[in-house]
DNA sequence: ACCCTCACG
DNA sequence: GACGTACGTGAGGGTG
């Protein structure tokens, strides 16, 4: 019979080294990970290499051992075990036990004397120390050896006299001599590893050494001296207890079986995707956990539909989803509907299926008129996966449903924003590890991509069916994590009510002068073919303009123009600043500039918007994001609005193409210095605050502290460089990128910043405590308690880190002002909505409303927007700058 | 599909 | 000593 091995593996050794050797990883919840995956991986990959039957993972226990009994100073330079290790360390123990191997920890003693004890009585088993540490090799025998996997090195009795010059029996002598600084053991000073070696090797052992030490000359000899009386105490220490008693002998220590649904379960929740693959490929009814056989329906008939209608009618919540010809919520047909009233059931009714052989469906109108009642009944709560857009298309057809109560992408956003993408496939496989039919499945993609009505009702039903049923099983399994106050409130008071409003907003739509557009564009292509032809002179060649590439050829090959920045990917850039600085010693950058900025506004809005005017309406109707910024912001798509031209003059000629239609004006409300006053509030800096309630320009204010110079002497280029600082300082910014901005050496640079935190230091304490915050919660939260996670907050990367921290700063400025708007826009639209009022809310950009006002109530609406959105920002006090005209550039 | 650039707050 | 250096978005054009 072969000779059983025993394997120990030193857990608290391989933990620490696991921490500190592989790069931070976290999971998507902010949760460090990467301790849990060093050590997981190593014994992943002993149980592939080694026959593993007798194992044991040895821990430290926590509190004193013995040894702090022996010498109060043991161990007493060991700085605490970073907070992000602590928290790994019981996951760390249960997936240990999931794997099937043995947890040791014996109080009062160290896992190196549970090894010691358990390698020794190991009788007629080879035992193998899984560690790193050198200590181990006192107990190296015939029958013990060890092993570093991470130097891939195997220790035996030769290896030991190898490595050492001396052999296993003689290594506490010698770790004697050498001492331990880390543990605070003190051994004998200057003696190092050689000096151990050459005593040993002349008087044997440590004993006889001592008994020669009058022997011994010179400094080192002395020390030996100095030495004899801590030495008895330092070679207690360092010895290995080996009768330790244990409850389990080592031939009890019998490896078990893996729980894999444990660790399934384990995989998932830390994000160790391959791992998780690698054993659903193995158990592939893992994470399934025995589903209810899927009952889809595919309603065809009227009996059908009144038997399911009749259920509906007293479901107290729902989910459905509509099916489309296409993404415009404005012009796309209903071509079916789905509903799913408890999980793993769900209807698909086709209505505008429409390829050739369709079986009959039902009909779209009396289907609709049924449905009616149910989609307005406010106290039937309608789940769905971005719910605008099915009320969006339902309202094409006179239905304005009511109730919409879960948006399953909004629970998943206001959840974690930055977890995963919220389309309903991702969170599918995230939240519920299922993998949904995508609708490239059934439609195809690219060119020959098919509509819906399209599609085989045996392919569609499936799709359409699982997406409600999905929707709600998300609902389900999202709804009881969103149960802390904050988040709940966030969810339920703002971005819920907030649905129908955006709906609104984007059915409103903008009326844009097509007519003044056009006429641009012309202007626009005459002057960018003069430039053009200047431009091929001046470079010498013919080029596109228009390409950074062939540019960059231009300039840095041709002309030998210096390169000033490189892009991410190491090109020569020709980026805005770059140019700019280049145009100060040559002709050719002031026109590409030129060039450039007059092609954007070409390409991008003179030319593009008219083409998004709906034929419907003869408006622009843009489409709010709900689900997509990391900072509770919403941002705008087909077309962008929240990017319109403002800062130049060529540029506001685009602004004044957005008119009112007769008889409107329109009126624009932002607040004023939002971020800086949310700063001012959040970190209660009393000068900052005081200039905001003086009402003072606070630029200038800032310059005129920073610089320290009389209000009314600052000059304009110090209120510039004030309010880069406060700008950059809200993004995080350090002296280098203030420097680059203001063309300024980074030591001046540092200056301003040092001055500015000199004289505004509770700005400062703020900064540093919420990376400090973040740094320990792993997120960061607005005013409001929306909260952003910050993973990376605390990698090793320095890169990932400093923006995690950057990240950190800007999230509470920038997601509070997020709210704010947020809660004015609903205050707003409850009140025009109640009292009719002739006013239609069409754009938010960030900090901005604008609407669209009957000009007889133009006073009216501009009291009461103004109140409100005053009190939309309480708990921060501030104005609220109104302005009113025919087009949007007048209206600044 | 990705990169670069640039429009906005 | 090297590396990078200001947050959040969306869109158009070029390139492979």
């Amino acid at each position: 019979m072969q000779q059983q091995t025993l394997i120990l593996i030193d857990g608290s050794s391989y933990l620490y080294r696991a921490f500190h050797a592989l790069p931070s990883l976290n999971n998507s919840q902010g949760m460090p990970t990467g301790a849990i995956y060093g050590i997981i991986s190593m014994l992943k990959n002993l149980l592939r290499d080694y026959s593993v039957t007798h194992a044991a993972v040895v821990f430290d226990a926590k509190g004193k051992t013995f040894r702090n009994d022996l010498y109060s100073d043991y161990k007493a330079n060991r700085p605490p075990m970073p907070a992000e290790l602590v928290e790994q360390i019981e996951p760390v123990h249960q997936i240990i036990a999931a794997l099937g191997f043995p947890i040791l920890m014996e109080t009062g003693v160290e896992a190196d004397d549970v090894i010691g004890t358990l390698a020794t009585q190991a009788k007629g088993m080879k035992s193998l120390i899984f560690t790193s540490d050198k200590d181990f090799t006192q107990l190296v025998n015939a029958n013990i050896s060890l092993i570093d996997t991470m130097k891939n090195i195997t220790l035996d009795e030769n290896g030991v006299i190898k490595k050492f010059g001396i052999p296993p029996n003689l290594i506490i002598d010698y770790l004697s001599l050498i001492g331990d600084s880390v543990d605070n053991i003190p051994g004998v000073k200057k003696v190092g590893p050689k000096t151990a070696v050459k005593w040993l090797q002349q008087y044997h052992n440590l004993d006889s050494i001592i008994e020669n030490a009058e022997q011994i000359k010179g400094k080192v000899g002395e020390n030996l001296r100095d030495a004899l009386i801590h030495l008895p105490l330092t070679r207690k220490l360092l010895t290995i207890k080996c009768d330790v008693k244990l409850e389990k002998s080592p031939a009890q220590l019998t490896l078990n079986s893996p729980n894999n649904e444990k660790l399934y379960q384990f995989y998932t929740e830390l994000e160790f995707k391959q791992w998780r693959t690698e054993l659903s490929k193995a158990h592939p009814n893992l994470g399934q956990k025995e589903k209810p056989v899927r009952q889809y329906e595919i309603i065809l008939t009227e009996t059908a539909f009144n038997k399911y209608l009749h259920q509906l009618k007293t479901a107290e919540l729902f989910a459905f989803d509509t099916e489309t010809d296409g993404l415009n919520y404005l012009e796309a047909q209903l071509v079916g509907i789905s509903f799913a009233i408890q999980a793993e059931k769900a209807v698909y009714i086709p209505l505008l299926h429409d390829y050739l052989g369709v079986p009959k469906q039902l009909n779209l109108d009396k289907v609709l008129e049924s449905l009616k009642p149910i989609l307005e009944n406010p106290n039937q709560l309608k789940v769905g996966q971005n719910l605008k857009f099915d009320a969006h298309i339902l309202a094409n057809y006179g239905i304005q449903v009511q109730g919409m109560a879960f948006d399953t992408m909004l629970e998943s956003y206001v959840y974690n924003s930055i977890a995963t993408r919220h389309d309903l496939d991702s969170l599918a496989l995230k939240y519920l590890q299922v993998k949904t039919i995508s609708f490239t499945d059934v439609a195809g993609k690219g060119k020959k991509q098919l509509t819906f009505n399209q599609i085989n009702l045996e392919q569609a039903a499936p799709y359409a069916a699982e997406d409600a049923d999905v929707s709600l099983q998300l609902h389900q399994k999202l709804w009881p994590q969103l149960q802390t106050t904050k988040c709940r409130e966030i969810f339920t008071e703002l971005e819920m009510p907030l649905v129908p409003v955006l709906m609104r907003m984007e059915r409103n739509g903008v009326k844009v002068d097509a007519l003044q557009l056009n006429q641009h564009s012309k202007q626009l292509a005459q002057r960018l073919r003069i430039l053009e032809q200047e431009i091929y002179t001046f470079a010498g060649c013919e080029f596109n303009v228009n390409s950074p590439k062939q540019l960059q050829d231009v300039l840095f090959n041709q002309l030998k123009l210096p390169v000033l920045k490189k892009t991410p990917k190491k090109e020569a850039s020709t980026a805005v600043d770059v140019l700019e600085e280049l145009a100060l010693s040559y002709p050719l950058p002031k026109l590409i500039l030129e060039y450039r900025s007059l092609s954007k506004l070409k390409s991008t809005y003179s030319d593009a918007l008219p083409q998004q005017i709906s034929p419907k309406t003869g408006r622009i109707h843009t489409s709010y994001q709900q689900a997509i910024t990391a900072t509770g912001r919403l941002s705008s798509t087909n077309p962008n609005l929240q990017n319109i031209p403002i800062r130049t003059a060529e540029g506001r000629k685009i602004r004044q193409a957005f008119i009112a239609p007769a008889g409107y004006r329109l009126l624009a409300a932002d607040y004023s210095q939002i971020e800086l006053r949310i700063m001012a509030y959040l970190s209660q800096d009393k000068k900052l605050i005081s200039a905001f309630i003086l009402g003072e320009d606070i630029h200038k204010t800032v310059a005129s502290e920073v610089f320290a110079t009389p209000l009314d002497e600052v000059t304009s280029e110090q209120r510039r460089d004030a309010k880069a600082v406060n700008f950059g300082l809200m993004y995080g910014m350090q002296a280098f990128g203030l420097s680059k901005q203001l063309g300024i050496k980074p030591s001046k640079a540092q200056d301003y910043i040092d001055s500015y935190f000199s004289r505004y230091p509770e700005v400062k304490n703020y900064l540093a405590q919420t990376r400090e915050l973040a740094k320990k919660q792993g997120y960061v939260e607005t005013l409001f308690g929306r909260r952003l996670y910050i993973p990376e907050i605390n990698s090793r990367n320095y890169q990932k880190r400093q923006h995690s921290e950057r990240t950190a700063i800007n999230m509470p400025l920038q997601g509070s002002c997020a709210d704010m708007l947020k809660r004015a826009l609903l205050k707003i639209d409850a009140w025009i909505q109640k009292k009719s009022v002739p006013a239609k809310i069409i754009l938010q950009v960030h900090d901005e409303l604008v609407l669209e006002v009957a000009e007889s109530q133009l006073d009216q609406v501009q009291k009461f927007v103004s109140e409100i959105m005053q009190e939309a920002a309480l708990p921060v006090e501030v104005p609220v700058n109104i302005g009113i005209g025919d087009n949007w550039e007048q209206a600044h």
